[in-house]
DNA sequence: ATCCCGTCTG
DNA sequence: CAGACGGGAT
């Protein structure tokens, strides 16, 4: 436990303060009204790898259409993953887990919610992170979240070395106990608001500038986040413009899917049938497509 | 052109 | 443990 050494003494302090600072003002996302779990996770994959603004539309809507998570396990998974594609969520696989998570919690919870993060965690798409969100948000039962926003905070406030296992106990060590809810909310939005990659320490008024390691020493670098390879032309794209194609249509031909995924699609060309048959086959074993054969013609459509 | 960033699969 | 996974904002 030597991370929990490079806290402050004051920690009661430390929490207060920071607690303050939230209370007092923050973004008053919607899904911070509410602590209906099923709304919560919701929001939370979405989340994931979208940035917030543009998650709220899209969440109110999600809630409009399947407004408990029995709506959202009697639905069809088709629909689920279009949703996704027409909100630009990204990342269709999150659609389906969430359809999944919803259908394990009627059929494996008798359709109440887990509260505690281990049986969350076993919900389909529920990592570490959600599973702590969920338990906090919801119930006020979590434990410390350890995001890259958490990360970031603790990496530059306290000095706390850029590993994992030191991360989350000094993440633990700080969280006051049974204020998972206001503490875990607070903590990121500090690093949501204050202690971004470029630092608004004076403007957002960080409560924690007289204890900051950064903010002495005027050092603000950040843990290292993995770049990604080039979205324009990758697979991945690729594969949104399969969804959101065939998100239009009950079932299409390989011939008629090709060229509205990419212009230079040619059947017996660089990026042709076979080109498009390897695509499918991967969002088929994703259990996104289905494909078919129709008197010697494969089609491709979303699968139900 | 670069940023955002948690979970699953192999 | 490394690599895959979307697409808008800036």
């Amino acid at each position: 436990m030597t991370e929990a050494a490079s806290l402050p003494e004051d920690t009661g302090d430390v929490r207060a303060v920071l607690i303050e600072w939230y209370e007092s003002d923050h973004r008053d996302f919607p899904w911070r009204r509410t602590t209906d779990p099923y709304a919560i996770l919701v929001s939370e994959v979405m989340s994931q790898q979208t940035q917030l603004e543009r998650v709220e539309k899209a969440w109110t809507a999600f809630l409009d259409r399947w407004p408990t998570v029995a709506d959202l396990a009697a639905a069809e998974r088709g629909a689920v993953v279009s949703f996704w594609s027409d909100h630009r969520l990204g990342y269709n696989n999150r659609a389906k887990y969430l359809h999944t998570a919803a259908q394990q919690v009627l059929d494996e919870h008798d359709g109440e919610f887990p509260t505690s993060p281990t049986a969350l965690r076993s919900l389909q798409g529920v990592g570490p992170y959600t599973a702590n969100a969920v338990a906090s948000f919801a119930f006020n039962e979590g434990n410390a979240v350890v995001d890259t926003n958490v990360k970031r905070v603790l990496y530059r406030a306290f000095d706390v070395p850029d590993s994992d296992a030191a991360f989350e106990d000094t993440a633990a060590e700080l969280m006051p106990e049974g204020a998972s809810r206001v503490w875990n909310n607070a903590i990121m939005e500090l690093g949501g608001v204050a202690c971004q990659k470029t630092p608004r320490c004076d403007a957002a008024g960080c409560p924690w500038r007289e204890w900051c390691h950064a903010y002495q020493t005027g050092d603000f670098t950040a843990p290292d986040v993995p770049t990604q390879p080039e979205f324009e032309g990758s697979r991945r794209q690729m594969r949104g413009r399969v969804i959101s194609v065939l998100k239009e249509y009950d079932e299409l031909p390989l011939d008629t899917l090709g060229p509205r995924v990419r212009v230079d699609y040619s059947p017996d060309g660089e990026y042709g049938r076979a080109w498009l048959r390897e695509l499918l086959s991967d969002l088929e074993a994703d259990g996104l497509v289905e494909t078919d054969e129709h008197d010697g013609e494969t089609t491709a459509q979303l699968r139900q």
